[in-house]
DNA sequence: CGAAAATAACTGCATATGCATGTAAACCAC
DNA sequence: GTGGTTTACATGCATATGCAGTTATTTTCG
């Protein structure tokens, strides 16, 4: 409304911070990333990489772009991201029948640490849904799912 | 529920992708981040990038751990974050009164990049609340603040 | 005043994230 | 069946993220 400008008015600037959706997404996710981390940590153990294991755990052995698929992450990413699971031997990768691809697969040590991750898990996510409350917490994860669809699919 | 335990259940795999906080809200955070990116790159900004010259804005000259307790981000990635501002002379960093810490202020270029990058802003947020809907969208943002807020202050 | 404690920021390390590009293998068309 | 296209993955580059530990300064207290 300014008939200059003198730059991004502080009305609009607030607003920025407070209603953009990356940012709350990103601001929210550090929070709580760092939250599990620390839950994990006496397994060594990130937030990353449990989703990993689980995953692995569930579709059996899979190649990097289904891997990456299910996890909605760069299959680029997730090359990267198995270096540390594969440097502690929780993952075998080996090369694919179709010769482009590689077979990913739970390692025995893989299957126990996951198994030693769960109820660490449970400490962390018990923590995020008491701390925000069943109906909030319900409500939050419907619509960062609905998100996730809806923006990905654009 | 089984007498003998053959690693975890498909089923509490499939419960812990379903309903993981952290990763529930990192995935919405890459996807959402990426149309951020993909949007604001013709100016050569990151979604990271935007809220610190906005948040500059609004503060006026401040200390990193101002602008860190702001951003809810550790002082440490707000150091490495400022670097490419700096370099591109967006920002400047001078010694405070109190020689510890920094003064970090927005520079006229920064402010001048920062008009640009509303219009663009813009384009990325209506994107997203239109994907989701007026409603949804409101809610999402109003139980991430509240994520933030309570599992930060646990 | 001077030593210990507290504070502000930075650095080394490790990982996370994705674009642009490179490489190899499979597929497809003629 | 060979040459172009497509597919699957990896690498180089740049940035994002935070812990542990360091350095410089300030504050606190005997």
């Amino acid at each position: 409304m300014d008939i200059q400008s003198n730059g991004v008015s502080p009305a609009k600037c607030n607003e920025m911070l407070t209603v953009c959706t990356a940012l709350n997404l990103r601001k929210a996710s550090r929070v709580v990333t760092k939250l599990f981390d620390e839950v994990l940590r006496p397994i060594g153990l990130r937030s990353t990489q449990l989703p990993i294991l689980v995953t692995l755990r569930l579709l059996g052995p899979t190649t990097m772009s289904q891997l990456s698929a299910e996890l909605v992450m760069s299959p680029t990413t997730l090359t990267r991201n198995l270096k540390p699971l594969l440097k502690r031997g929780m993952v075998h990768v080996l090369a694919g029948e179709d010769r482009r691809t590689r077979e990913i697969s739970l390692a025995e040590p893989g299957r126990i640490l996951l198994e030693e991750a769960v109820p660490l898990w449970e400490v962390a996510q018990g923590i995020t849904v008491e701390s925000l409350g069943q109906a909030r917490w319900r409500s939050l994860i419907d619509e960062l799912s609905a998100a996730v669809e809806v923006v990905q699919a654009r």
